[in-house]
DNA sequence: CCATTATATTTGTACCTACAATTGTTGTAT
DNA sequence: ATACAACAATTGTAGGTACAAATATAATGG
């Protein structure tokens, strides 16, 4: 659907500014479908990013500052986030012997069973999502928004 | 950059995740470039989106549940919304005489000011930001984006 | 060794947001 | 006319989030 369309507006804008809605709103609207999906476990889009983060360590433990700079949306409070999933015993955090300001982080064994189960149903939500436009223009789009962060 | 570099995640991943991520992290970025720009002002995003919602209605009134419908980010609390924007005097609201049920929601002198004070900046931030990328290559997004929805 | 600065995380606080329940009003069927 | 359903907005509440200040530890320079 157009966006003038679903924000029902009558005065057509540039395309600049159609650039910017449009996005917002996709981006929404994608973060929306995985919340969805993700409710079903317990978790949160964040919540979820960051376990797959920890995951993506394969052992090797990660600090907070490590998370918060690879997390997709950058957030001020990552440690009360992290102390969500250590409630739910899906993470556990240890302070670094080496570095007593650090805490290393850890995704525990409950952790990993719970992004197994999670890991095909968020494939196939982000598969279903992108086979809507074709695979170039997946690529095209994909540079496109490189480009536009630059 | 690319996403890879920017989560700073060594394993590739599918071009549909790719997609979902680069959607998401781009839109954060031209989101938190357009509250940096409101903030001398005083508005949040929502609040700017709403603001431009009320202007276009020219002079005729919105309710809530019109607003709602058409603002990028929907939310469930557009009434507390709409009262940060009456404290400041942006906009006004009585109650609908003719459906005591609903409000009539209408921008004040004043926030048609601040609007035009807000909207060079604005256009300036979208310009800039959607011309890193050519005028085909937006055209194709837009339609992109449009289907990605659909 | 001590004071200062830098680093890493945590906490306090105020505000924002989602969700459900509530209120007030209108429309409708009996 | 009255009860009931539908509608529009508001409010309570619990939890999320940003920002700044505080805490704790480590590194550095004199």
């Amino acid at each position: 659907m157009k966006i003038e369309e679903l924000l029902k507006t009558k005065d057509k804008m540039p395309e600049s500014r159609r650039l910017v809605l449009n996005l917002i709103v996709t981006a929404n609207h994608i973060s929306e479908l995985l919340a969805e999906a993700l409710k079903p476990f317990g978790i949160s889009n964040q919540q979820f990013n960051v376990l797959r983060i920890l995951r993506g360590q394969k052992g090797k433990p990660a600090n907070l500052s490590t998370i918060q700079e690879r997390m997709v949306s950058k957030m001020s409070n990552t440690t009360r986030l992290v102390d969500k999933l250590a409630d739910k015993e899906l993470c556990e955090r240890i302070v670094c012997p080496s570095n007593r300001r650090k805490v290393e982080i850890r995704i525990t064994k409950k952790g990993l069973e719970l992004l197994k189960k999670i890991d095909p149903v968020i494939d196939k939500l982000e598969n279903d999502f992108a086979k809507k436009i074709n695979e170039k223009e997946i690529l095209s789009l994909n540079t496109n928004l490189n480009e536009l962060r630059s």
